[in-house]
RNA sequence: GCUCCCAUCGACUAGGGGUUAGGUCGCCACUCUUUCACAGUGAAAACACGGGUUCGAAUCCCGUUGGGAGCGCCA
C-alpha cells in the first residue's frame, strides 16, 4: 500500500536529544503506531562543524528508553537507507542536477564577504527583508563552467519566484500561505558539497516515502521552501503537522538556563520513563476527556493528530513530578525493591548489606512520601544510618524535661521482648505512657526524634519495628546523653 | 523591522452560538492521622480588548493589543 503511515524523527547528531525533540518523536511514534505505520528514524548530520561524537549513540539509547522503538534507521537498516545524510551525498547531487537542469537551481559564487556586506546594507536600508540578490542568477554558462574549472567555491541556491504564492495545508493549523517575496534563494548545497537541511530533508523525507511531517512550529516559516522544492521536483508534498513549541515559564522557546533541557537530566535526576512520556504527550495534545493518566501503549491507541492545540505549552515541572509520584505508586513491590537497590548501590549506603524483607518494609513505610525513588533515601535516611542530629524546631516543641526518662522506660519495656512485634512495641509505649503518668503523645514525639532527628516520617510504630529493638534502644541512649537536661 | 503562528483560571487543558464555563497540577482550608505524607471533601482562581454578525458570542468575522517563532553555506 502506497498510502500506508510512514513517518520519521530526523535528528541532528549535535549532542543530547532536547526535551522538545523527544516530544516530537513520541508524536510521530504514537501516530506511526496509531495508524499501524512505519516509524523511521533518520540522522541528519550534514553539518560537519556540529557532529559530536557519540551523539547518535545518544539519540539510540534515549529513544530506547523512552520505549520509542524505531522501525528503519542507524543500526536497524531497512529499505530506503543509508539513513545518515552524509552516507547519501550522492544521492544529493543527482538531486541538485536534477534541480540545476531544470534552472530550479543556480550557482552562487558569491563570497560569504559579500554576502554579509549585502545583508548589513539592507539592514541599513531597512529592507522589509534580508535577502540574496540573485546576483550569480545573471552569470552566463560559459562564466560558469569557467569559473567551476577554476575550483572557485560555490554554492546552489534554489531560485524562488518573487511572485509565487505557496500555501499548503498544515493538518494543525488549516491553510497557511506565504508569498515568493518573502521567501529567500536558500542555499540547497554548501560550499563543501554537503546539501543544506532542506534540501536533505525534502530529497529524503521523499525518498522514503515519508507520508506525514510532524515536526516543532519553529519549521513552519521554512515549510514554504520545502514546497517550492517538492514543485520543482514534480513530487507530491507530504502531509505537514507543526507541533506548538514546549515553553519555559517565561512563554520563551524552552531552553537551558531556565531549568533542564535535555533527556538525560530527567532521567539522571530520577524520574520515571512512564511519568516522563506521560508528562510531555499532554503538553499540546489531550483526548479530550479528564483523563492525565496514561501508559504508553494506552497512548497509542488515543493519539490523534487533530486533538493536538495549536498553542505553545509552558513546561510545568511541579506537574511532571505530580506525574512521577502516580507512577511510581503503580509499579509493584518487587519493581520498587530493584529501584531502590540499584539507588542504594549508587549511594553512600552501597558497602551496606540490607536483606529484601527490610527493605520492602522501608519502601511500604516511605512509598506514599516520595515523589522519587532516591526520595527513599533522602527523606527516610534513618532507616540506613542513625541520625546525626536532631531538628532543632521539634527538640525545642517536643522534648521536655521528662523526655529522657520516658525514654529509658520504653527501652526498658521493649528490650523484655526477645524479637517485638509491630504490636508489641505499641504496648510497650501505652504501658510506659500509664506508669510515666503521661499521654502517649509524651513518648510518641521523643521517640520519634530518637530515632528517626525529625518530626515527621512514617508511623512511629512502623519506623521503631523497621529498624528493629537493638537500634531503637541504641538511639534513645544515644539521644538522651545528647540531650541531657 | 519583515513574514508566519498563537490567545479560556498561575500552569496543562475541556467546551467551538444558549453551560452555575468542567477537569488536572499547584496554592489554601477542613477531615483522616498524637507526626509527615497519602487519601477524601471543599474553596479561591480564567474566556486579553474593541467592534461587528446574531434574539443570543468564550464560541463566527474584522481590528487592536499581547505573546511566540523564523528571517545563516545550523538543523
Amino acid at each position: 500500500m502506497s498510502d500506508k503511515v510512514r513517518v520519521r524523527y530526523a535528528p541532528s547528531p549535535t549532542g543530547y536529544i532536547h526535551i522538545g525533540n523527544l516530544r516530537t518523536a513520541l508524536y510521530n511514534y504514537l501516530f506511526a503506531r496509531h495508524s499501524g505505520g512505519k516509524f523511521i528514524l533518520r540522522i541528519e548530520d550534514t553539518d560537519q562543524a556540529r557532529k559530536v561524537e557519540g551523539a547518535v549513540g545518544n539519540i539510540i539509547s534515549t529513544l530506547d528508553w523512552a520505549g520509542l522503538d524505531y522501525d528503519e534507521g542507524p543500526v536497524k537498516g531497512g529499505e530506503c537507507g543509508p539513513y545518515y545524510q552524509s552516507e547519501r551525498l550522492g544521492i544529493y547531487k543527482e538531486h541538485t542536477d536534477i534541480l540545476l537542469n531544470n534552472k530550479k537551481a543556480y550557482y552562487c559564487f558569491c563570497t560569504s564577504e559579500r554576502l554579509t556586506a549585502l545583508r548589513e546594507e539592507q539592514q541599513r536600508q531597512k529592507a522589509a527583508q534580508t535577502k540574496y540578490d540573485k546576483h550569480c542568477l545573471s552569470l552566463s554558462e560559459d562564466e560558469i563552467a569557467k569559473k567551476l574549472s577554476e575550483g572557485i567555491p560555490h554554492v546552489i541556491r534554489l531560485n524562488v519566484d518573487p511572485c509565487a504564492k505557496i500555501k499548503f495545508q498544515d493538518e494543525i493549523r488549516g491553510e497557511v500561505e506565504f508569498t515568493g517575496e518573502v521567501i529567500d534563494d536558500q542555499v540547497l548545497v554548501k560550499s563543501d558539497n554537503y546539501p543544506t537541511y532542506h534540501l536533505a530533508n525534502v530529497v529524503d523525507d521523499h525518498l522514503m516515502k515519508i507520508t506525514h511531517v510532524i515536526r516543532g512550529e519553529e519549521w513552519l516559516p521554512s515549510t514554504p521552501k520545502h514546497v517550492l522544492l517538492y514543485e520543482s521536483f514534480g513530487w507530491k508534498p507530504p502531509v505537514f503537522a507543526h507541533l506548538p513549541l514546549l515553553l519555559n515559564p517565561d512563554r520563551s522557546k524552552l531552553s537551558k538556563r531556565q531549568g533542564d533541557v535535555a533527556v538525560e537530566d530527567y532521567k539522571k535526576k530520577g524520574y520515571l520513563r512512564e511519568a516522563l512520556v506521560n508528562f510531555i504527550a499532554l503538553l499540546g495534545w489531550t483526548a479530550g476527556d479528564d483523563r492525565e493518566f496514561y501508559y504508553l501503549d494506552e497512548l497509542i491507541t488515543s493519539f490523534s493528530l487533530d486533538r493536538v492545540n495549536k498553542s505553545g505549552a509552558v513546561f510545568d515541572i511541579l506537574k511532571l513530578n505530580w506525574l512521577n509520584a502516580e507512577h511510581l505508586r503503580k509499579k509493584t513491590d518487587s519493581e520498587l525493591l530493584g529501584m531502590l537497590r540499584l539507588e542504594l548501590s549508587e549511594s553512600k549506603y552501597s558497602s551496606l548489606e540490607f536483606s529484601d524483607e527490610f527493605l520492602l518494609n522501608v519502601i511500604t513505610a516511605m512509598i506514599p512520601r516520595v515523589s522519587f525513588i532516591k526520595e527513599i533515601l533522602e527523606k527516610g535516611f534513618y532507616f540506613f544510618e542513625e541520625p546525626a542530629l536532631y531538628d532543632e524546631a521539634v527538640i525545642k516543641k517536643r522534648w521536655k524535661s521528662d523526655s529522657s526518662a520516658i525514654l529509658c522506660k520504653y527501652a526498658e519495656k521493649i528490650n523484655q521482648y526477645s524479637s517485638p512485634q509491630k504490636e508489641d512495641f505499641e504496648t510497650a509505649l501505652s504501658e510506659t505512657a500509664a506508669e510515666m503518668n503521661v499521654g502517649n503523645g509524651d513518648v510518641i514525639h521523643p521517640l520519634r526524634l530518637a530515632v528517626s532527628g525529625v518530626g515527621g516520617g512514617p508511623g512511629i510504630f512502623d519506623i521503631v519495628y523497621i529498624i528493629g529493638k537493638e537500634k531503637t534502644i541504641n538511639r534513645i541512649n544515644r539521644i538522651s546523653e545528647k540531650l541531657k537536661s
